[in-house]
DNA sequence: ATTAAAGGTGAATGGGTATTCAGTTTATGA
DNA sequence: TCATAAACTGAATACCCATTCACCTTTAAT
């Protein structure tokens, strides 16, 4: 990636540069990236409009950058709720959950990172296909230990990502109904990925 | 929706209608709703500028038109496919081989239906909720005839939806292997639904 | 052939927006 | 206290793009 935003050290410009991410980030979330304005971002964020350039190079490299640490704290999350888990049922139920809970808890994420296909496709193919990669890691791991059956790991990482991509889109945009019961959500994904759908 | 687009009925005006919306279909899908003007289009499609004005209001009614159109052909093209099927098992299987073989040869849709959520967050939501309406129906009767399990039928509408977007997805962007092979990737995935992951 | 309607033209308009830059203010360390 | 660097400013620039409109060309019916 040939983006590495410098952060700033010193307290004040951090400050500029953290209101300027969150500004974007809401924005972004709100109205779409090619909605956004540089000079609405400033403008919420409290400063001038050349102040954005003191950080970002352009418009494109902070929607890069907001994407990378988006895609690191998903991963990171999801990781560590897994980790704590064992067998592979739970690690499932776990990371399911886990995403959920956060869409749910910062829908800008989800938003952002789909919005990449539209963006830079390069970006949404390298964010999925590195995140399938961890995933079949995973997986291939429980097929050794004989926890899972032989399906090909890799369809099934972008089963369990598909799965649980529209069930947190379901839960963010409220689609239909029951999207506040996320447990109950999960036990019936659950149920299906461990019973199957047929009698 | 407020934009019934009136299609012209004689043998010229339709021609160029069409080569309008030809040429709006590739682009946007191409470089996006956003990073297509209304000049490409008429430039891709022959035609001056003012034309497009003379067929569509706006580039926004085309593109709603677009997508309008595309929804009615997946729907209509899924149905006439599941419905030759009687056992909820082979119209599962139809339904995700057709939508997979239809994102293969028009990735167009795919782009276009995913991009309404940064263009029109309602067309997007309207689009989802009533394509999970129509499956949930089909779910129930198959709850009723006993062929499927006791799960919620509109979350299951919902994870079957993700797991078909996902794995068209995984096809159209060639994210992977194996993206050649359809009858393969449909057995890898009618063999998770059927016996779920775990051993 | 005539003519009205249908179909088409493309330069001009008006509004918008990413980015720049010459200058100002604020913070810091000697 | 003062000088220097760090932050910041916001009007100006340069470009882009959806839409309009006055005019031209083609079609088809009388």
């Amino acid at each position: 990636m040939q983006t590495p935003i410098p952060e700033p050290t010193t307290r004040n410009a951090k400050a500029t540069f953290n209101h300027i991410l969150d500004a974007a980030i809401e924005l972004f979330y709100k109205n779409g990236y090619h909605g956004t304005t540089v000079n609405n971002i400033t403008k919420h964020a409290g400063v001038a409009a050349g102040t954005f350039y003191l950080y970002f190079p352009s418009k494109l490299a902070l929607y890069k950058h907001v994407l990378i640490t988006f895609s690191h704290n998903i991963r990171r999350e999801i990781a560590a709720k897994v980790s704590l888990k064992s067998t592979r049922y739970e690690k499932e139920r776990e990371g399911i959950k886990a995403f959920i809970l956060l869409a749910k808890k910062h829908p800008q994420m989800y938003n952002i990172i789909w919005e990449s296909l539209y963006i830079d496709r390069e970006l949404f193919k390298d964010y999925y296909e590195s995140f399938a990669l961890r995933y079949i890691r995973g997986l291939n791991e429980s097929v050794k230990n004989e926890e899972i059956r032989d399906i090909d790991t890799e369809v099934i990482s972008y089963i369990l990502m598909g799965i649980t991509n529209f069930i947190g889109l379901k839960v963010v945009l409220d689609l239909g109904t029951n999207n506040n019961d996320v447990d109950y959500i999960v036990d019936q994904v659950m149920d299906l990925i461990q019973h199957g759908l047929f009698k």
